[in-house]
DNA sequence: AACATTAGTGATATGTTATAACCATCACAA
DNA sequence: TTGTGATGGTTATAACATATCACTAATGTT
């Protein structure tokens, strides 16, 4: 499992080769969503930055950055939940299929899947059919994880 | 096409039957949404209801009947898309399947479609695998309809 | 080095969605 | 008719998100 400096390293690494800039704010944020290990809402992360690293950062700036680091496929944002998370795969060279996102309703736990092709083309199909496009192959699903599924009473 | 006044008909008879009330305000909204044949926000609905009902909708109303709408199956809540449609089939006496909804991310617009069982059985096992369990099948997907499919440029 | 240009960030205000808490009123049953 | 619960109004506030303008830092050009 990689270090937050590893995956900050490589994430410089992608960014200088695509002439973009990790700045130093973006490399706070994203290192805040990787240490904490779990999705983290804008303000959230404003927290967590002042709480870790004594930076207190506007809402506005969270947000620019937030849009940034979607672009340069270094978070997702799940809308679902209303929550950013860093991308699990930061530090992979090869290319990796579209990730799903199962979020657990209740304590908010976030899974990164990757649901088989014919899955997804038959869903595809189906939106097809009625006329529509998936908007994004990033699908979320509000799910319970295992320590939150309601109990059958 | 069913009138709208017949669907509330329905509807008013499947309260009936339950012994919850359809109430004035409830039906107002009902109707709203019935009628704006699109899915509104609150926020929306409440303008809506003033514009066209005359009537002025305090916020924490139309949430306290949206809740109750949505509990008797009338109205469908789209959190995606933080918006709000009436149910495609309440003047219908047969039993549906569980609905999906493909959510247009430009004009809003909203179709409720159903998929083939074998592909949300799929999508259910693999999101059993990574341990968790879908919270609800009703699914929704953010689309483009074909009004507003981005044109390859 | 001096300058212009652009990208990045800060600061402030505001918009949008949703809930909390408390109280008044209405409907219905005992 | 009187009490009890369901319904809805009022006010305040929380949580999430964007618009706008101004300032600063980085970059490239001469």
């Amino acid at each position: 499992m990689p270090t937050t400096a590893s995956i900050i390293h490589s994430a410089e690494k992608r960014c200088t080769e695509k002439g973009v800039r990790l700045t130093e704010r973006r490399s706070q944020v994203l290192s805040s969503l990787i240490q904490s290990k779990k999705a983290l809402s804008a303000y959230g992360l404003i927290d967590y930055c002042r709480e870790n690293l004594g930076q207190q950062l506007p809402a506005m700036s969270v947000y620019r950055i937030l849009d940034f680091l979607e672009g340069e496929n270094l978070v997702h944002r799940l809308h679902l939940a209303k929550k950013y998370v860093a991308c699990a795969h930061i530090a992979c060279e090869h290319q990796h299929g579209v990730p799903q996102f199962l979020i657990c309703s209740t304590c908010d736990a976030v899974e990164e899947i990757v649901i088989q092709h014919s899955v997804i083309n038959s869903l595809k199909d189906s939106v097809f059919e009625a006329g529509f496009h998936l908007a994004s192959p990033q699908l979320e699903f509000e799910c319970y994880c295992s320590d939150c599924v309601p109990k059958p009473s």
